[in-house]
DNA sequence: AAAATAGTGTCTGTGAGACACTATGGA
DNA sequence: TCCATAGTGTCTCACAGACACTATTTT
């Protein structure tokens, strides 16, 4: 006779203490803005505007309790442990959190982009990480920069960043973030949560140009004759059907068309 | 905010175990191989012989005790709890030893393309599952379907696939898996784990038609055109530089030039 | 000669690459 | 009138799409 007469009784007895499990399981996310950039050369076609930047916090020195923390005074991604939170418990979830608190904002691009589970990445067990990457508009971290004591709070373009003494193995994971979110810029839209809606070609072409190095991107002309005819970009048409163009701000002398993203999303091909 | 973070690091530091940790840690492979094309029809050039198939295994009714088992006698992706090995615990290993058991093969191409961690996927807890898709020559899966008694293991065409009733969440991660072989066929030069190192073009042309719908594969002419000048792939050569041909085997009445990949890897762009 | 496999050839229009030129509006 | 910004125009050569044709060997 079965010692047990359903699956609901079976499930109560079933043993997955067998197995090791997990000690942690965090999410890490990589914060990625646009910072002016200060080697901009107006007259280089293919110089950018910009320099892709990283957030980054400092860990501190010392716990709340006065003793010396784990990679304390190191440089590392925000992150945390994930929990059970209204009946689901998923990574994805909690970077979400994560990326709420640290730049106050929500529905930015996030995306999942590695698994770090290897034994002895983290001294205190065996703990797992989820990385993910965002991209956030510089302005909306700027906010929260002013807003906080922001010592611990930095961001730095990523030729600085290699050069900080970086916790845990967070150095490989942004070296993957990097490739990560360049690869993205150049086989998917991303590109479009740098930028507001609606946007001119100059920019989306300034955002490209600080990321990828591709070059119909490179060449001017070519990027403002192709553009155009992208089946996912589209003129931005007022309420009347006709074309929208910026009022001339700053130094910027002349009105220029403005463009938007379309849904659908290209799939590029390595055959054609 | 200042304050948020020197406490999280105290809970990193001195409490993990305010944190509900995952009750069980997997790995999960979709095993992609092609089969003959039932449905192949020569006159239509767009038909390919091939056809795309999954490997899945049959949960036993009952457990080794002789209880009912979980998602007992459902079809479900080959598995396991990922253990920690040699001083390493990662499920990408994992992952690959699971494959070694189910095909008794190694070295062949495997990926990991998501983390399914949603509470509730699995009666048992909170578990957590890593999902790879690996590709293997028909050759090898079909040693190994002789060699085991079979009943359980069952190699099912995509069409087959969605009309089997399927354990836990693993349609889901089906679909997943497929939508992500097909993005990598098309975007990367995976299709090279179909293929023997030295390939026909026509052979290669079958491969991609079985699994991707593109406009320069889909047409003979064009794709005998591109190919060749596509540079990851190249001539293959015998030892005095002179193009390598095939010998003529069974109905193929004529030889042909052999190609191989390139080491180089393409980064296809929607910009150009 | 026919069948089967594995490719080539040819035509026409679209598009890429290079780089010089234009348009707008304010100081 | 000059500058800065944001684009166009033009030229040539190459490649893409359509689809018919060829080449090699066995039966």
């Amino acid at each position: 006779m079965a010692k047990y007469h359903s699956e609901e009784e079976a499930l109560k007895n079933y043993d997955t203490s067998k197995y090791r499990t997990p000690e942690g399981y965090t999410s890490d996310i990589a914060i990625f803005t646009l910072l002016p950039n200060e080697q901009y050369k107006a007259k280089d076609e293919k110089s950018s505007k910009y320099c892709l930047a990283l957030m980054l916090i400092k860990r501190a020195g010392l716990d709340a309790e006065g003793e010396p923390n784990i990679e304390g005074n190191k440089w590392a991604l925000p992150g945390g442990f994930t929990q059970i939170e209204g009946d689901k418990g998923s990574a994805f979830e909690s970077a979400k959190r994560e990326l709420l608190e640290e730049t106050s904002i929500k529905g930015v691009h996030i995306k999942h982009f590695g698994v770090y589970d290897t034994f002895g990445r983290d001294k205190r067990g065996w703990i797992i990480s989820n990385a993910h990457y965002a991209i956030v508009p510089e302005q909306h971290i700027q906010d929260r920069r002013a807003a906080d004591d922001a010592a611990e709070v930095q961001l730095f373009t990523i030729d600085e960043v290699f050069k900080l003494d970086i916790a845990f193995d967070h150095r490989q994971i942004i070296e993957d973030a990097i490739s990560s979110v360049k690869k993205d810029m150049q086989q998917t839209t991303v590109a479009k949560n740098f930028l507001p809606v609606e946007f001119k070609l100059e920019e989306l072409r300034q955002v490209l140009l600080a990321v990828i190095d591709d070059n119909v991107v490179n060449t001017k002309s070519a990027f403002f004759r192709k553009a155009p005819s992208l089946d996912f970009i589209e003129e931005a048409k007022d309420a009347q059907g006709n074309p929208k163009v910026t009022e001339p701000t700053g130094k910027n002398k002349r009105p220029s068309k403005l463009y938007k993203f379309e849904e659908v999303e290209p799939v590029p091909s390595i055959w054609n």
